[in-house]
DNA sequence: GCAAAAACACTAACATGTTAGTAGTATTGC
DNA sequence: GCAATACTACTAACATGTTAGTGTTTTTGC
């Protein structure tokens, strides 16, 4: 029993495709992040923080893909962890600068080693050829998505 | 101020940049379904029981990519919405049969219509070559992700 | 037949996403 | 100078995501 033509959804479903995607990559890689007691973003903010250098709230959430209501509960829990300081600027008290602790930067040097293998171990079972076309699709898509007007 | 050679990630991240492209065709779609009083989980739901009649909630959460247990409380706040029905199964009172109401299926039709031409829009925006091409690498990575072992 | 295992929907506890709005601070326009 | 505006992080309220575990019903193994 399924739709007649007149109320069926007639292109493919995009966003429903790149969430499929991203989820089945997931279960792979989120295993490997909460075992060292993380959560997804906060992997994510750490990650942005590491190679970035310290940042303001509003610049994290671009980088990572984390609205800004989200991100005050994110860098909230992860002071109390210890996992990030915040300073707010001299010259302009709306600002804060996140940074990470130590703690943090050691927890990179691990979670990076495992995150690379997998991700080499995964590139070589789907195939580089075909992780590389993703990666020129997509790009291509975002850049067309991200485009002024017209 | 940027991380030292042994902290950096090397690879890209291909999660993030699925979210990233998934997030950005939201913020153009959502609006749609939100200006109907749906959630976009909801519209899923409404959108896969449309296009393959009544279904159990657990093959709903394959189509959909929702868990479990968040499917559990998006259906009884559905039901509660009067957007679908639900049953149990006679021969297996483990089981329930989900449908979708009158006002789903009419809901289908006003959605549908906006979401097909804003979706036509965004791909004379992009080009429907790149469109294709992210089909076809997607297709393609979740079916080396897929595959059995080895 | 029946105890053990599996299947199914669901709950619990907590983190995050979404939308709207707030408080405090800085900037702008005149 | 100062009122109106804009900016920044944050809060509030609710829906959803994640992980673990529960209650009930079927199925399986023997």
């Amino acid at each position: 029993m399924s739709a007649s033509a007149s109320t069926r959804v007639l292109h493919r479903n995009l966003p429903m495709l790149l969430l499929r995607a991203r989820e089945k990559m997931m279960e792979r890689f989120r295993p490997l992040i909460t075992a060292h007691g993380l959560t997804e973003q906060q992997w994510r903010v750490i990650r942005a923080l590491n190679e970035h250098g310290p940042m303001e709230p509003r610049h994290i959430s671009d980088i990572c893909t984390i609205s800004s209501p989200s991100m005050a509960g994110v860098l909230a829990r992860m002071e109390s962890m210890e996992l990030v300081t915040k300073e707010r600027f001299a010259e302009d008290q709306r600002r804060v600068l996140v940074s990470l602790t130590e703690t943090s930067v050691d927890l990179v040097r691990v979670i990076s080693k495992d995150l690379e293998a997998h991700y080499r171990e995964l590139e070589r079972k789907v195939g580089p050829e075909i992780v590389e076309r993703v990666y020129r699709a997509v790009d291509d898509l975002l850049a067309g998505l991200e485009e002024e007007g017209e």
